[in-house]
DNA sequence: GTTTCTGCAAAATATTTGCACATGC
DNA sequence: GCATGTGCAAATATTTTGCAGAAAC
């Protein structure tokens, strides 16, 4: 499949260079970045960016199927570009660091389903990263 | 297993009038309350309850294993009190109802740990419930 | 040239915190 | 009685909105 921007350009979106900068800064695999990160690594390339064009931006891309709104514990959505190859996510629960994987999607049995029609399902594991299993051995240590 | 409220006894937790109450309003199965819905139907009860108090309660449940914060993409945390029995959600994209279901724990293969250090998995089946679904289908015989 | 986007600043929503007073045990 | 909980009000964090001016096509 082509890049995000290509795919944009040709849907007739209206190309800004604030919203080529933002759809370059979520491009990739493996991003789940929260509305303020976009805001800081978007202003950092161009710094006639503003917050508001940011949400503006992904919401537009969110509704345009371009873009995944993940919800996270911490209260702040995670915007996920990774359409193209379905998959879940491994995240950890001390850094918030999220990775795609890919699982097989679960079945919800017949008995299960009260009458609800189904559109899709979302996988999380809950996980520690190297990283952090390290940082909590290191302070072990630290406290013999 | 014995009732919330009395778990809460024998763990030598302050038992207020407030923090009984609202244990109450969190009881049962199906139950996925926003801490601001907490704070209606407690304050119903006993309007001595402020939201502060609602927060302080449900962190503190929460920190206790006696409540999980689900996380929702609109933003606003949902409080799970049904801790006994390991369940996945069933989610209207709609209106936002959610549902506990059984299913079968996918597996992560070893290929997608990345190292990871696995703590659990989280199921959220994106669908519409049937009133949504039938309200989806008035709209659209008012449009012919 | 018209339509649509952008930045700013203010508002709305959700959650957290500091502290004097109240209350369970 | 003392440790802990509570309400209030103010602070913080995140997201949304209104609108005049700017830029894409």
């Amino acid at each position: 499949m082509q890049p995000l921007v290509e795919r944009l350009r040709d849907r007739r979106w209206r190309l800004t260079a604030q919203r080529r900068v933002i759809a370059e800064v979520l491009a990739g695999e493996h991003v789940h970045l929260a509305a303020d990160e976009v805001f800081d690594r978007a202003r950092a390339i161009l710094p006639e960016v503003s917050l508001a064009t940011v949400y503006n931006t992904l919401h537009e891309l969110v509704d345009m199927g371009e873009l995944l709104e993940v919800a996270h514990v911490d209260g702040r959505k995670r915007y996920d570009p990774n359409v193209e190859h379905p998959h879940h996510h491994l995240l950890c629960v001390d850094c918030g660091r999220m990775l795609d994987v890919h699982v097989d999607d679960p079945r919800l049995p017949d008995g299960e389903q009260h009458g609800f029609e189904l559109l899709g399902v979302d996988v999380t594991f809950r996980a520690r990263c190297p990283d952090c299993v390290g940082r909590v051995a290191v302070a072990a240590l630290d406290r013999v």
